[in-house]
DNA sequence: AGCACGCCGACT
DNA sequence: GTCGGCGTGCTC
């Protein structure tokens, strides 16, 4: 086999058993395949190390070990494990524990799992494509002379596939080389990011690491000016900016080059020869990576009497559950609750895990919890640079950062120590993943995994989740309350306008009403911001023929195209395909189309109109693309440098405005009429989140909310801001209607080009769980939208009593019931998607 | 997810 | 006569 034989002893005379390991690959694969140790790996194969192995004719990848075990399988001949790419686990146990879990709640494999845990970085295969660091300079003397040859080769071409890596080395090396690179940083693996984001980078100045003991720095100081040592520079202008350094340094942790240069009034030479010195160093990094800030913890503010009682009931909660609901009114202060709970838990060496929808993880909030946990915290996103997920995954590993401030992905990091995990907004919908598997919610996920480590897990919201507050009813989590605004602020005041009352002369909805219009100016001439909000769904413009009234449609999916004026764009927001613009009617050839409906472009449009004098501007998932434009619209916003802000759901988002004094809901009947179990809930959260924009700090808010349906319950509910009152008329229904929290849902999707083998696969899964389940399966039904990316769909729902047994059951079942149907040659191509508690 | 194997249409 | 379309089955 290789050299290695002849310094092996054979195996009958060595004393260790061969193993066999069960590799996790993070592939969709069905189910988990076992490779054989080789007797030279039998020490450091382990369970959480990655092995390079050959799956396949020739496929190579990088999987994790699962399991070590000693009995041969006998169904098959295992291939060997060809490397062991880490001398320690990637992970911990629980860790892996996690990932079954999920793999069996969710219904998907530990391969997907696998997929959606790890970053890029850690996940090789020969598919894998290799990019050139940029941030990598061109000094090699720490590589060896494998990694030199790649670096080189790489530093040329930029990219390089695994297989081309595989033409330069020994075949038998290239995992381990291609890792090591990893760690050097010298590349990354190319990842298709969902979002294009150019990362924000600056050039931060720090002290260099010999002069980071106050023994070392004090005696650099002290002997300044003096020749005793021939290192020690004299030049007094260096030592100013040596000064003005560690002025910035204590006083905000992170010092950047241009603010160190002009406060100091130094120049750049001046900084360049304390940089050869080896006293100072720049770091070029982005701005949201992992801040080199002092490690203490400053917690500089005291909490009002009723966060402190809050606070109080959260830790006695503790003590008897698992799970804490705090239920804090907009604008109550929840973050201060938050970061004294944090603080307490770090204080015994625990870590926390805080997380927030994506959108919601704005500068604002960093900024905030950077200022009391400084270097302790570490941001982590699925967005961000592959190597720097890569060091916050090894450092959550070894217990350095404290504080993962992140969006759901990040419930999948190594926590050593998990002491607490805190679900900020817990009912937003964006904790559930939709595509691709695992179609996991972070926040039940997390509910579990902090089990692991008895942790606890507070949950957040102004308008919790009916299924986390009906938890707390049955007293399954602790309740909070707290019911006062910081410093006692109001409530806002609502209004309901009826837009039916507003006539126009065709007909068409009303975008602004005369009262809606009296207000913003009102607001306009004190001075004060206002924010108007556009529910999306379902309210993009289209486009509509005049005379036959045809409407565009995409061509894979059964939807309306949506028109984008200032893209001049006709776009499927399903598959993303985009058209031109269609000027003539492809049913009667007719020229003339009118747009229908309003997006918050057409809004803004009016609004510029209408209010020539203010500054405008639009906040949706269109007009920020890049992290960063979000945060600098927020960044003018906050400094009043625009008056009128019209956006979507992203403006609802835990961003704390001053001077917002009105709020306006456009349409609440697109909110409100929505075919969906969770309308009211949605609405209620919807409109009392965007109501709590307004008038957060002085002064009293107002919020206008136009509708036609003005005697809807929920509208009711918003106007008293009571809470209490939705979830008691809302879980009514729920239990009327069978739907959570009294039962849990399964919901099966079938996809096939064509209609009728969909559709007879559904029928197939129906007539196979009848006989057990027939009781809670509704459908198979057409979904609204019934054809995506040109394929058919069917669903059948399954509300299932909350009986964990009875779930078990028919998740098997289930499973079963999907190889029988697709041992079917008919229904081979069909594609059947498991959706466990959908959101 | 790849990818090879295999069985039917427009090319040299 | 062949090149190649992508349906289908398998990967320890």
């Amino acid at each position: 086999m290789n050299s290695n034989q002849h310094i092996q002893f054979p195996e009958e005379v060595s004393s260790q058993p061969v193993l066999y390991a069960e590799v996790v690959i993070p592939l969709a694969l069905p189910k988990n395949y076992t490779w054989a140790v080789p007797a030279h790996y039998q020490q450091a194969v382990q369970p959480g190390v990655r092995v390079e192995v050959i799956l396949g004719k020739n496929k190579k990848y990088a999987g994790l070990v699962k399991r070590v075990f000693p009995e041969k399988p006998e169904a098959f001949d295992p291939k060997p494990i060809l490397n062991v790419l880490d001398d320690e686990p990637l992970l911990f146990p629980q860790q892996l524990e996690f990932w079954q879990w999920m793999a069996n709640y969710y219904m998907c494999s530990e391969g997907e799992v696998m997929q959606a845990a790890i970053p890029a970085n850690l996940k090789l295969s020969s598919e894998t494509i290799l990019l050139w660091n940029d941030e990598h300079d061109e000094d090699f003397s720490d590589l060896d002379d494998e990694e030199f040859v790649v670096a080189e080769a790489l530093h040329i071409k930029k990219e390089l596939r695994l297989t081309e890596v595989q033409q330069v080395l020994d075949s038998s090396h290239v995992y381990p080389v291609i890792k090591r690179l990893i760690e050097k940083q010298v590349c990354h693996v190319w990842e298709e990011l969902k979002e294009k984001y150019k990362e924000k980078k600056e050039t931060y100045v720090l002290l260099h690491h010999s002069y980071r003991q106050e023994e070392a720095l004090a005696a650099l100081l002290n002997n300044w000016g003096t020749t005793k040592d021939a290192k020690t520079p004299k030049a007094p202008k260096q030592m100013e900016l040596l000064l003005a350094y560690l002025h910035l340094e204590r006083s905000q942790g992170e010092v950047p080059q241009p603010e160190l240069l002009k406060k100091s009034g130094a120049s750049a030479a001046q900084l360049k020869a304390l940089i050869d010195k080896g006293i100072l160093k720049t770091e070029r990094r982005a701005v949201d990576r992992i801040a080199a800030l002092p490690k203490d913890i400053q917690i500089d503010f005291t909490l009002s009497p009723a966060q402190q009682a809050a606070a109080d009931a959260v830790a006695a909660g503790f003590s008897e559950k698992q799970v804490c609901l705090l239920h804090g009114v907009t604008s109550s202060g929840k973050t201060q609750v938050y970061i004294k709970l944090m603080e307490a838990c770090i204080q015994q060496g625990q870590q926390v895990l805080f997380m927030l929808p994506e959108i919601a993880l704005t500068a604002q909030i960093i900024r905030r919890l950077q200022k009391h946990f400084g270097g302790h915290i570490a941001i982590y996103h699925s967005r961000f640079n592959p190597n720097e997920r890569v060091e916050i995954w090894s450092k959550v590993k070894s217990g350095e950062i404290k504080i993962v401030l992140g969006a759901r992905s990040a419930v999948f990091l190594p926590f050593r120590q998990l002491g607490l995990i805190i679900a900020d907004e817990e009912h937003d919908a964006s904790y559930k993943q939709q595509d691709p598997a695992p179609r996991y919610h972070a926040r039940d996920a997390a509910i579990y995994y902090a089990s692991l480590f008895q942790a606890k897990v507070l949950l957040g919201s102004a308008t919790p989740s009916i299924e986390s507050y009906y938890n707390a009813q049955q007293g399954k989590y602790t309740l909070v309350e707290l019911n006062e605004r910081y410093g006692n602020a109001e409530m806002p005041q609502i209004e309901i306008v009826d837009v039916k009352r507003v006539v126009t002369q065709d007909r068409s909805k009303v975008i602004v009403t005369p009262d809606l219009q009296a207000a913003i100016q009102a607001s306009l001439d004190e001075k004060k911001q206002v924010i108007l909000f556009q529910n999306r769904r379902g309210y993009s413009p289209y486009l509509l023929c005049n005379v036959c009234g045809w409407i565009p449609q995409c061509e894979h999916c059964d939807v309306t195209l949506t028109y984008h004026k200032a893209k001049n764009k006709m776009a499927c927001h399903y598959c993303g395909t985009t058209y031109p613009v269609v000027h003539t009617c492809a049913a009667c050839g007719s020229h003339q189309f009118h747009q229908k409906n309003f997006g918050t472009e057409k809004i803004e449009e009016m609004v510029a109109e209408a209010f020539p004098e203010a500054r405008t501007a639009r906040m949706d998932y269109d007009s920020v693309k890049g992290k960063h434009d979000h945060d600098n619209l927020i960044k003018l916003f906050e400094q009043q440098k625009i008056d009128i802000l019209v956006g979507t759901q992203m403006v609802v988002k835990g961003l704390d405005f001053e001077h917002v004094n009105l709020v306006g809901i456009l349409d609440a009947d697109g909110i409100l009429n929505f075919a969906d179990f969770r309308v009211n809930e949605r609405a209620y959260q919807l409109m009392e989140q965007v109501s709590g924009r307004a008038g957060r700090r002085s002064g009293l808010g107002r919020v206008m909310i136009q509708v036609s349906n003005t005697h809807h319950p929920v509208l009711q509910f918003v106007q008293q801001h009571n809470y209490r009152q939705l979830f008691q008329a809302e879980i009514a229904n729920r239990q009327m209607f069978a739907y959570p929290p009294f039962t849990r849902i399964i919901q099966l999707t079938f996809k096939h080009k064509e209609t009728l083998i969909a559709e007879e696969a559904a029928i197939q899964m129906v007539n196979g769980l009848k006989a057990s389940f027939g009781a809670f399966i509704n459908g198979p039904a057409e979904p609204v939208v019934n054809r995506v990316r040109n394929q058919y769909l069917w669903e059948i729902l399954l509300k299932l009593p909350k009986n964990n047994q009875l779930i078990q059951q028919c998740k098997q079942q289930i499973a079963q019931q999907i190889v029988i149907i697709q041992s079917n040659k008919r229904y081979r191509s069909v594609g059947i998607v498991p959706d466990i508690d959908p959101v």
